[in-house]
DNA sequence: TTTATTCTGGAATGATCATTCCAGTATTTT
DNA sequence: AAAATACTGGAATGATCATTCCAGAATAAA
């Protein structure tokens, strides 16, 4: 059966999503994708330049079907810690997989796999971390006015930025944690800390 | 000229210690092996059985060579936070590098990279994680005691082990970092948590 | 010196991989 | 139905890689 070229092959990209996912850049060949995905190696090379492009695709569609859904929260208006807490809560409860163990996060993944002669995916990979530094940054900076808690822009913005790094350790230790509770008490004490900082 | 087999060669694991840090075990072939290391392709097959055994011996090598010198001040007797900050702030410096920006830690770096079926290596990674986590807490246990903070055993664990993820986030964010600069702010504001929680 | 032992260089092997190509089949368009 | 388009299966290519093997050089032991 032959696909239509009219509708965006959004399974395509989902399905080398959840390849990519769960066993990283490096460990998806292309003849994994193509079973994986159902679609003919032909048609891959006549949609993508090649793997890595392929992969670039991915990752912005991770951007928009996984992230944008779990971190929109804390990059909404309005946002502060109980959304941060909401993310971080829902993000360990959807890494849980019962049958192949945590998966991490796809970005998190790929930072120690790639190479940086790679630029197009390093960008996109930075551009991931900018994303939730940022977010963690606003919701961070809005609680700080809401409670008047008179801590600076660059302190803010140091916290926001750490917070991303905290995370990202969280979502690479997933990859061999015990089990999702392991990752509960680390988010925690994020969360502890964010509140006395902000207490 | 032929080495001697009486003399360990030390010499060839700190070289393909620093290949595998900079490149990621997936990032190396045995041929750069041979190249960066100056031991013959023979040689190395006829000491270690393969490339995982090799990789073994080396994450062995970086625990006595890299981790204990660094950490070592964490885990000794009487340690506290001032032992903890010591801790993050050499490895960060210890980290930069001028030339190819910043190496990240060879444990993070292989956190993401190995499969789940090389147990040899996934068992080793997760013990440094395991001695990093008992080394915090024991340190953090120290500090708890000679403040009369009060916090319970299992607090103090929790702390311990967030000490390693944040920590573990830092270096493998370290790998795609702008500079020193960033790991220091992070670095900081991870020890202002522990600065709180025991305040 | 003679005899083992240790190491080397490099070729050979077999597997995997990304990418290209094409003949043929299904689908759409006219 | 006929022509154009989109997709497939699978083979072919060329590169890379881990591992094995061996003839010979260097070293040590006798």
């Amino acid at each position: 059966m032959a696909r239509q070229q009219s509708q965006p092959r959004q399974d395509l990209l989902t399905s080398a999503m959840v390849s990519f996912w769960r066993h990283g850049y490096r460990g998806v060949s292309v003849g994994d994708l193509v079973r994986d995905t159902g679609v003919s190696r032909s048609s891959l090379y006549s949609d993508y330049a090649g793997k890595e492009a392929l992969f670039c695709a991915v990752l912005d569609h991770y951007q928009t079907q996984v992230v944008t859904p779990l971190f929109g929260r804390v990059e909404a208006a309005g946002a502060g810690l109980p959304a941060i807490r909401d993310y971080l809560r829902a993000a360990i409860v959807g890494e849980a997989m019962p049958e192949r163990g945590l998966r991490g996060c796809l970005v998190c993944t790929s930072w120690t796999q790639v190479d940086v002669g790679e630029a197009e995916v390093v960008a996109r990979l930075q551009s991931h971390a900018a994303r939730l530094s940022a977010g963690f940054t606003a919701a961070l900076t809005h609680e700080n006015t809401q409670r008047g808690a008179g801590l600076t822009p660059e302190a803010l913005a140091a916290l926001g930025h750490y917070t991303m790094v905290a995370a990202q350790g969280t979502w690479t230790y997933a990859r061999f944690a015990d089990g999702a509770e392991e990752l509960h008490t680390a988010a925690d004490a994020l969360l502890d800390h964010l509140e006395r900082a902000l207490g």
